[in-house]
DNA sequence: GTCTATATCGCGATAGAC
DNA sequence: GTCTATCGCGATATAGAC
């Protein structure tokens, strides 16, 4: 006698994948999504926190890989160095094939406000790792935040791009041809002689 | 034009923000608000979506000004003196004085996760006007939203450090600091060889 | 699982301002 | 009279408490 029907959560995530796509986030509620999979949507709230969460529910899970395949870093790598590295190893896990899903999920995620936010904010957990990884490395804290939200904010602009295409270049060489072109156009600091970094008090993401 | 009292909107947010100050957001209620100002929650959701907005509500406005402002470039500007410009003209209308109520309203925002992503998308308000006025100075999309995006970034992770110091340094000149310390660790784009070892991260797209 | 607070919003009515 | 801000009531949904 089966009292539960195992993957629960993910007959919950399909299902309300399926609902969204149907009729969008803002009209699909939760009971809804719950009455389809046979449950309460008290089982709902246990296993994701929000509606939207259903969405990004392997969060966690991607922070902590990330974060220990960054560990595994070879020793000796420049911080420039190190970024490919992490560039090519991210591309390779996460960039390969099921673009088509992707792209779903992407257009569900873009057509409503609370799902973007929430994709934005998706961004802060990666770029925790990656910022703990480069202050690691020897950067100061506030070097560290802004080269990891450029590298981040690098990597999903090359995987919009990816996912537009229908060719086989893989997302880390997008994202380069993306930093590359970025560098061209920062400004170039010619007369800051403030010496304004002061390495003291570290300081939180706004 | 307000025919009944005028301000309302006004004393909604003064309300708002000490009674968030005095128990915190989450501890506080839209009906408890309203009540303080003497109108009724219908109202406060008149003028602002949901209960964050009352802390985030000038945002239309400012990204109409950024997007005047910027059109207001000097002719002839290459793309980084107009990234120069450009911070110089924010640090002078954003970021002079009143650091002390700017650190009061950082301070609520860091205490609620929820104002802290929506903090966040407001950086999408800043780099929307911000990354039209690159496309329009020749850029592509790709590369003109993250070079917005990197901007910005800067400006916050300059912000940040604005609002710990007590001293007269500007925004933008601490912006320029942290960008020239960036681009000082981005790979240069001669690397054409990516790394052979595994990094576990699941997938990045939105 | 059930109960409940609270956020959010639709609708008709009202009340001052022009 | 027409506007518009506001009210009061109520419906639904989310989310947390018990």
């Amino acid at each position: 006698m089966v009292r539960w029907e195992a993957g629960t959560r993910e007959r919950l995530i399909h299902a309300a994948f399926e609902l969204f796509e149907e009729q969008g986030f803002a009209e699909t509620s939760v009971p809804e999504i719950a009455a389809r999979v046979g449950v309460t949507s008290r089982t709902f709230f246990r296993y994701f926190g929000d509606k939207r969460e259903v969405l990004f529910g392997n969060e966690d899970l991607m922070a902590e890989q990330l974060r220990a395949g960054l560990s595994e870093a070879p020793p000796g790598l420049s911080t420039d160095e190190f970024i490919v590295w992490a560039l090519g190893g991210i591309a390779r896990e996460g960039f390969t094939g099921n673009r088509d899903e992707m792209r779903r999920l992407r257009a569900l995620v873009e057509s409503d406000e609370h799902l973007r936010e929430r994709a934005l904010s998706k961004r802060l957990v990666l770029y925790g790792p990656f910022s703990d990884a480069l202050v690691c490395r020897g950067l100061s804290p506030m070097q560290a935040r802004l080269l990891a939200e450029t590298t981040i904010a690098a990597l999903q602009v090359a995987a919009d791009e990816w996912l537009l295409r229908e060719d086989s270049v893989s997302v880390d060489v997008l994202a380069l041809d993306a930093i590359g072109a970025l560098e061209q156009y920062l400004p170039k600091l010619s007369i800051n002689a403030p010496a304004a970094v002061d390495v003291d008090v570290d300081e939180i993401a706004k």
